[in-house]
RNA sequence: GGCGACAUAGCCAAGUGGUAAGGCAUGGGUCUGCAAAACCCUGAUUCCCCGGUUCAAAUCCGGGUGUCGCCU
């Protein structure tokens, strides 16, 4: 039996995937299911360029603004929430268009990958971080060396999140994380997606859309949202303030840099961020891409897209 | 016009006689419970130019050019 068939929609910031995903939501009779660790939250509409009322176009959008800010998520709450979104607008005949910018997210949807136990501020957790406050690195390491071989050669000694994370799934389950990893991998795949991807030809066209992005959104008051945040009381050590955008601002906020550095700031790190994603999406050769010259072009876009997805059975 | 300081990678910058630290940016990569996160790799056959001293000069000396500061 095989899988369903979804669309999905990725690219770096800034390359127009929420306005493709409308575009091709209502081409195809489909819904939109953002993928985006980021736009989940509740009051961060402007900073993560969470698609509005105006850009939806009464295309259904899922998995925006469902979470509160102060909330921890993950990829595995993530994928279990948007799956059953997914799950839904099948059973409703619908064509499931994923628009996506968190990659980790994306691919575990598709792959129905599952994850071991353990999160972060979870018991197991909490102890190891002690650990590394208390000795270091180099002891977990060196465990680490001993009950899992097969991850220390592959992870590097400075990482320390994912030396954590292999142990913390070590002991929680007594198997290791690389076999976790092993059996998940060969599981079959969830869905069967057709991948239409976004870019600049020319990164430095990429850079300067970000920047003016990022004027927008000064425009348009992020400042205003960081501040409600606060006073909502949501914590700065929260998941929603490592937004980009959000953290930064936080310290203008705070008086520890002035506000056109933090602006400053934000415009690299969108770059650096974007950058991030491209080397992420790279390896998935699955993916169909458009390439914008200069300037984005909705028409010729959907055009593209269309016959592209024509040559792959989907009308 | 005079006096002084400075000139090292795209930017910041250490090095004051023994064969060019470091940081940032850039580029490439990794990624299985914080992923808009975290982590790794990445550059100067040469130190503003010309000449000199020396076995040896980014480092010392002379001249030139440029920038900045002060004075007139």
């Amino acid at each position: 039996m095989s899988q369903p068939k979804i669309l999905c929609v990725v690219g770096p910031t800034a390359c127009g995937k929420t306005k493709m995903g409308v575009l091709l939501a209502r081409r195809y009779n489909g819904e939109v299911v953002s993928v985006d660790s980021m736009q989940i939250y509740r009051g961060m509409t402007i900073g993560t360029a969470a698609p509005t009322p105006e850009e939806t176009e009464g295309i259904p959008h899922h998995m925006v603004a469902v979470a509160d800010p102060a909330e921890k998520w993950s990829v595995a709450r993530f994928t279990e929430a948007a799956d059953a979104c997914i799950q839904d607008i099948l059973r409703r005949g619908k064509l499931p268009i994923l628009v996506g910018g968190t990659g980790l997210y994306l691919d575990a949807i598709i792959s129905g990958l599952t994850f071991a136990p353990g999160e972060a501020g979870g018991a197991v957790r909490k102890e190891l971080e002690a650990q590394l406050a208390q000795e270091g690195i180099t002891p977990l390491w060196e465990e680490l060396q001993q009950v899992d071989p097969e991850s220390a050669a592959r992870l590097h000694i400075a990482d320390e999140k994912r030396i954590l994370r292999a142990l913390e799934v070590y002991r929680e389950t007594g198997c290791t994380i690389s076999e976790h990893n092993r059996r998940t991998a060969a599981l079959p795949r969830r869905y069967d997606p057709i991948y239409i991807g976004l870019a600049f030809r020319d990164r430095a066209d990429m850079r300067d859309l970000i920047d003016r992005r990022v004027d927008a959104m000064m425009d348009a008051g992020l400042l205003g949202e960081v501040q409600a945040l606060l006073e909502q009381g949501v914590p700065r050590t929260s998941t929603a303030f490592q937004a980009i955008g959000y953290k930064e601002l936080l310290a203008a906020v705070d008086g520890q840099v002035p506000l056109e550095e933090a602006v400053a700031e934000i415009k690299l790190r969108s770059r650096q961020y974007a950058k991030r994603q491209l080397t992420w999406l790279r390896r998935n050769q699955d993916i169909h891409w458009i390439y914008w010259e200069k300037e984005r072009n909705f028409a010729d876009a959907l055009r593209i897209a269309t016959e592209i997805l024509s040559a792959q059975g989907l009308q």
